[in-house]
DNA sequence: CTGAAAGCGCTTACAG
DNA sequence: CTGAAAGCGCTTACAG
C-alpha cells in the first residue's frame, strides 16, 4: 500500500498553499468558492483522508465523545446510548462507548481510557460500589463531564447531573392505581439505599402516605428472573396486595411471566402490575405493561444538545436537571386491552 | 486549568532524557528496572496523562477499533457489540460504537468517520441495501475489516466474513421438531432474500424434505409485533401447523405473547415454538422458550481475538468462519417446564 | 484572500 | 542503557 496523501499533496496537485487546503477542510469563510472547488476535486481525485490524529495534536480537540455505561445489556441502558450516539454522529463526532457491567474498577479504567485518547466530553452512567471510579481523573483531566440516570457519590466536587425525575414517576404510578380503585399496593424488586431505588421508592411511599394507605416494599434484584419468581411469593404470603409498583420494566416483565406461570390474573380484577422505564418491549407483552414513560430515547438526545453546547460554546449545564415523565397507561392497570 | 504535563516535564521531573520517558511509556525492555520505576514515581507525581494523538500521529496505530451496527437496539446485536467491546478493552483498545438503524447512508457516513479517527480495525454487521455502505472506502484505506453475523454484497472484491452458522441451526431445529413428533411445521418471519433469511431458510427446508414433509413459509418483519401478529392466523388460516420454526427469537417471543392472547397452548401437546439465537429472555419466557444458541457472546469474544491477531501480528483470519451452534431446548418445544 | 514558518507531543532511528 | 535530532500531518498566528 502507498502513503495515504496528505494536505501537502492536495495543495501540490490543486496549486495552492497547504494553509489554504487547511482552511477549506475548515470550511472556512475565507476560502474564494473556486478554490474550494478546486481543493475538494484534487481531494477526491487523489483519495485524500483527513488525517484527525494530526489535528487533534495541533488544535487539541477531538470529535470524539466517551460513553460509559453501568449496564450496556440492559435495553434501559442500550436504548439510551444508542439514541445518544446517534445523536452525537449527527453532528459529527464518534462515540467511543464502554460497558462497565457494575463495576467501578472497570469504569475507572476505561475512563483513563478515554482521557488518553483525548475525548472531549465524557457522560457516565456510573456503576455503584467502592472506590472514585474514575472521577477524579476526570475532575483533574477538566474535560466536560455528565452523570447521568443515577446519581453516584464522586467523592470529589460534582459533576453536573441529569436523569428523568423518577420520584415524580413513581408518585404519578401510584397515584393512578389509588385512582383504579387498588388499596393494597406493593412497590416490588430495587436494591436498597441505591440512588434510583431511593427515589422510586420515595415517590410509591408520598403517594401512599398521602391517601393514608400502608407500604408494602419487596426489595429484590433488577431482573426478569427476580420478577417471576416474585409472582408465587406475593400470591402466598401476600394474597391481599391488589397492584404493584415495579422497580422496572424487567421486574415488571418477569411478574408477568411469573403471574401466568401460577395462572393468577393481571390488570383490572386481578393483580395490577405497573412498570417503570417503558422500554418498548411493554407495549408488546400480554397483557401490555402499564409503565412509566422516561422517554429515554428523547433523554438521550437532550443529553447529545446538552453536551454539544458545553463543548461547543463552553455553556454548562445546570448542575442538575430532571427530565419530566409521564405515565403510559395499558391492559396491566387499567384500560382492556387494544391492539398497540 | 493549567497546561496537561508532557513527556518533557517528566523528563526534567526524573532527570532522564525525553526518549527515555517514552521507552518507559512503552515498556520497552531496554530500561533499568530502577530507572523505570522513577520515571514512573515521576509520571504519578506530577499528574501526566499520556497523548494518544501524537502517538498516533507519529507511529500511524491508535488503540481504537470501530464498530459498525446494522441495529443496535436489538439485543442480539446489542449483546454482541457489548460482549466485543469488553474483550477489545481488557487489551487496552477502545470501540468506537455506531448504530446504522438499517441505512446504508449512514453506515457509509460513520465508516467514513471511523476512517478519519483512525481506528485500527472495522468491524461491520452490515445494513442490507442500495449503495456501497461505505466499503470502498474501507478498502482503499487499507484498514483491516471484518464483516460479521450477515453477509452483505460489498460490490467491490471481498472482506473477511464470520457469522454462527445459521443453516446449521435451523437445520438442527428442525430435526429437533421433528423428533418430538411434528409433522407439520412452518417457518415464521424473516425478510425474503436477505442473506441470513436465506441460510436459515434453507436448514428448515433441508430437513423438512429429507423426512418427506411439506414446507410452509410465512415470512415478515423480525419483530416482537410481527410474532404476535401471526399468532391468530396461523391459527385459522393453518390450523394443521403443530410447530414453528422463528426467523428470531423476538418472533418467537411475540408468538409466544400472541398465543397467549388467543389462548392457545403452547409446547408438547400445543403449538411447538422454537426461537433463534436464544438471547438471555429465552429462558426467562413463559413457557421457557427453545431456540437456537449461537452463544452470541462468546462469538463477539472470538471476534475480539481474531481482530487482535490481525492488528497486532498482521495475520488475517479465514475469508469465511462458521461459528458452531447448538440447540437450547425448553419447554416451549419439549420438556415439561423446570426453573431456569 | 493566500503563503511561509512554527509547533502540537509523541516515536524512531541513530549515536554514544 | 540513554541522549540529541528529525519528523508524523495537521492548525495557527502572522505577513503579504
Amino acid at each position: 500500500m502507498e502513503r495515504r496523501p496528505t494536505i501537502i499533496d492536495v495543495a501540490r496537485h490543486s496549486g495552492v498553499s497547504k494553509s489554504t487546503v487547511s482552511l477549506v477542510l475548515q470550511n472556512s469563510p475565507t476560502v474564494k468558492d473556486e478554490t474550494r472547488r478546486k481543493v475538494r476535486a484534487s481531494m477526491a481525485e487523489i483519495g485524500y483522508v483527513y488525517n484527525r490524529a494530526a489535528a487533534t495534536l495541533r488544535s487539541s480537540t477531538t470529535g470524539l465523545v466517551g460513553l460509559v455505561i453501568n449496564d450496556l445489556r440492559n435495553p434501559f441502558f442500550g436504548e439510551f446510548a444508542t439514541s445518544l450516539q446517534m445523536a452525537l454522529s449527527e453532528k459529527g463526532y464518534a462515540a467511543v462507548i464502554a460497558n462497565t457491567d457494575e463495576d467501578t474498577c472497570v469504569q475507572s479504567q476505561v475512563i483513563g481510557a478515554m482521557i488518553e485518547h483525548g475525548v472531549a466530553a465524557i457522560i457516565v452512567s456510573p456503576a455503584y460500589g467502592e472506590g472514585d471510579g474514575g472521577f477524579g481523573a476526570i475532575l483533574r483531566s477538566g474535560i466536560p463531564a455528565l452523570r447521568v440516570l443515577r446519581r453516584a457519590e464522586t467523592g470529589h466536587g460534582s459533576l453536573p447531573f441529569a436523569a428523568p425525575d423518577y420520584e415524580d414517576g413513581s408518585r404519578a404510578a401510584t397515584e393512578h392505581l389509588l385512582r383504579t380503585g387498588a388499596r393494597r399496593i406493593a412497590f416490588v424488586g430495587g436494591v436498597p439505599n441505591r440512588s434510583v431505588t431511593t427515589l422510586r421508592l420515595q415517590g410509591y411511599r408520598g403517594a401512599l402516605a398521602a391517601a393514608g394507605l400502608p407500604e408494602l416494599i419487596l426489595p429484590g434484584r433488577s431482573t426478569r428472573q427476580f420478577g417471576r419468581d416474585i409472582a408465587e411469593r406475593l400470591a402466598l404470603d401476600h394474597a391481599d396486595i391488589d397492584a404493584v409498583v415495579c422497580f422496572n420494566d424487567l421486574v415488571a416483565l418477569g411478574l408477568l411471566t411469573g403471574c401466568q406461570q401460577i395462572g393468577r390474573k393481571v390488570g383490572a380484577g386481578g393483580l395490577r402490575i405497573m412498570g417503570f422505564d417503558d422500554i418498548e418491549e411493554c407495549a408488546h407483552a400480554w397483557p401490555p405493561l402499564s409503565s412509566v414513560r422516561c422517554d429515554i430515547a428523547e433523554f438521550g438526545e437532550q443529553v447529545a444538545k446538552v453536551i454539544l453546547k458545553w463543548i461547543g460554546e463552553g455553556i454548562p449545564p445546570e448542575p442538575e436537571w430532571l427530565s419530566p415523565v409521564s405515565l403510559a397507561i395499558r391492559a396491566s392497570t387499567d384500560a382492556p386491552s387494544r391492539a398497540s
